[in-house]
DNA sequence: ATAGCATTTGACAACGTTGTCATTGTATCA
DNA sequence: TGATACAATGACAACGTTGTCAAATGCTAT
């Protein structure tokens, strides 16, 4: 390939019309597809375009249009590598892509002031709209560009911003079930193990192992609860330390799935797999051919990601109605861990 | 909160610049911290931004600006929600985050369609470079776009384009190497589980097979070869097949994170797992909780996409140097699935 | 006091596109 | 034939910003 080849700018619309030898406006007509183009002239500009690989400018054309519409949305993620988070993904980009819409992804990492520069930096790009996981509680960036008109539905977690879109699942339903399940396995035991206690999920699915301990008429022990785990070592470590106690717990239930994966760590090191009840909430890969097969509350985060990029358009396309609290159900599958009897014998 | 607070458009510079009480191109300077304006007047416009809440319009600027650059770059991956793309994304976007640069992330299901949409979608919005997980061996529109002079890196997998930057793992000495470990442990009759032929990759381990094959003087035997398996599911029906032939294998090379997966399934299910011994291509959450330990041929997915996002950087920054193709190595991890003697011993 | 200079500021054009409106050409009607 | 309608086309301004350049200001040196 010779570096004649090699252009340094890209084709504009000007010299698609100088080529095709018609004014400029003609070429956008063509381009936009607008009625009122003589098929002559519109095949000039078509044979021009393709001969210059001309592409239009959207950055360009965002600018004048009317609509002021990107066809452009961002995803604020805790982290675009966390299983759970890709397949929310995936599940908005399916959306996004019928709408011809690009999607900005980006990870948080839970930190509020990244969470807050993504925000800034999306919006800067002028995106239609964001999905977002909320990192903190309150986020006062969202909850201003929300104010300024700009769609926003929060998916997975709740921030407490006064009346917007969600869509969630019953987080503390299905952390009750979890401990009415192992309660009527017979275990009075149960550990809760839980993400960062700011987290919404974290903090309901606390509320709802809280309800499930009351249910059963168990006494809650303070020293069977450890919060702010964040991820797979400090979960391993925080079982191990449990195991460890004298007063150990004869059943575990991991309240996120990297918290889950430490503890199915833990609980084989110390060959207690088999004797230790476990239900983690969120499904995962593999669950089902480890061994013992866990037990999970299962959400379907394409369903949640799906949902929520629906909503999301809808406001696009200039639904108006009150903002929407979506509530989706969690479902127990039971498929041995959790149904582990206190000795350690399978029912 | 009143509807007063509802604002409907952006506020401009101009808007700001009146709020001051200074020009339009005053503010221009005091937002991009150009030198030559006084304290006092810095101080009314940062107020009025304050006030208005006013944040840049990046397309506008962009649009104006000399340097061309949108602070933006695509990424195309296979799927969103694959373990090793997502790992490769985040990876991504950390190196970009550094760069204040924000990603489009797509999907392209291995569709050179859908792939071609998704390069149309991103350069029409003028992104600054593109970092791909190339779809098929040869992709017009990368080719073109590349010609264009818009930075491209591929990483991964190779597309058949004229000297560009690539990023990926030695696959064919993985290959190699697990074959030949396989063998060195007895086995003569090792089957190979393929992605789609057309893929690079699959077609390197595949090379990487052959090569093993030879090496340790096993003579190929095409019927113990499956190639074109792109999912869990026809992953697990290849394997319930071998397992079922006559000439059944004794060893399992799965040259894809989600054919292993779908590997172990069928083990599991007809109860080979300790009898048939596995080595995966590419390492994944949870592989050395099963039973057996899954020994696998691992890549380093946040190392590749660091490198890739690294080199594409480089080229924005002006690096010219000619196209380098960098290659990482791949590391065999022998957790005890691939050391299952023939016969189903331990060794 | 005046020339000479540096510093601060703003007017204006331009980026690539679309919206508005005027102009041209052609066909239709009384 | 002339008036009218309609379709096709293009000239021009505008979107929100930055680059260029000129003007205004304040200072120093003569």
């Amino acid at each position: 390939m010779s570096n004649a080849n090699l252009i340094s700018r890209e084709p504009t619309m000007r010299e698609v019309a100088a080529l095709a030898g018609v004014s400029l406006k003609t070429v956008s007509r063509v381009i936009n597809q607008e009625a009122g183009v003589s098929s002559e002239l519109s095949e000039r500009v078509q044979n021009a375009v393709r001969q210059l690989h001309y592409q239009p400018n959207t950055t360009a054309s965002n600018l004048r249009r009317a609509d002021q519409r990107t066809a452009t949305i961002g995803l604020l993620l805790d982290d675009v590598s966390n299983p759970f988070s890709s397949l929310l993904h995936r599940a908005i980009e399916d959306v996004a892509s019928q709408h011809r819409t690009l999607v900005f992804a980006g990870s948080s990492g839970d930190d509020p002031k990244r969470e807050q520069e993504l925000v800034l930096a999306m919006t800067a790009r002028r995106v239609d709209g964001l999905i977002t996981v909320p990192a903190s509680r309150a986020s006062g960036e969202l909850n201003h560009r929300q104010r300024l008109g700009k769609p926003v539905v929060f998916v997975d977690r709740l921030a407490t911003i006064h009346a917007a879109d969600s869509v969630t699942v019953d987080n503390r339903a299905g952390g009750c079930a979890a401990v009415w399940h192992l309660a009527a396995h017979g275990h009075q035991r149960i550990a809760f193990l839980g993400d960062i206690h700011d987290l919404w999920t974290a903090a309901e699915r606390y509320l709802g192992y809280v309800e499930g301990l009351a249910l059963a008429g168990i006494r809650l022990d303070p020293s069977l609860v450890r919060q702010d785990v964040h991820n797979i070592e400090t979960a391993e470590q925080a079982v191990l330390e449990l195991l460890a106690s004298e007063q150990m717990p004869s059943a575990l239930f991991t309240a996120q799935n990297l918290i889950t994966i430490g503890a199915i760590q833990a609980l084989q090191r110390t060959g207690r797999q088999h004797q230790i009840a476990l239900i983690g909430f969120d499904d995962f890969l593999l669950a089902d051919l480890l061994d013992p097969r866990v037990s999970v509350i299962a959400q379907d985060p394409a369903r949640l990601g799906r949902t929520a990029a629906e909503l999301l358009f809808a406001r696009l396309d200039g639904d108006h109605t009150p903002p929407q609290q979506i509530v989706l159900p969690t479902r127990l599958i039971a498929r041995g861990s959790g149904e582990i009897l206190v000795g350690g014998k399978l029912r």
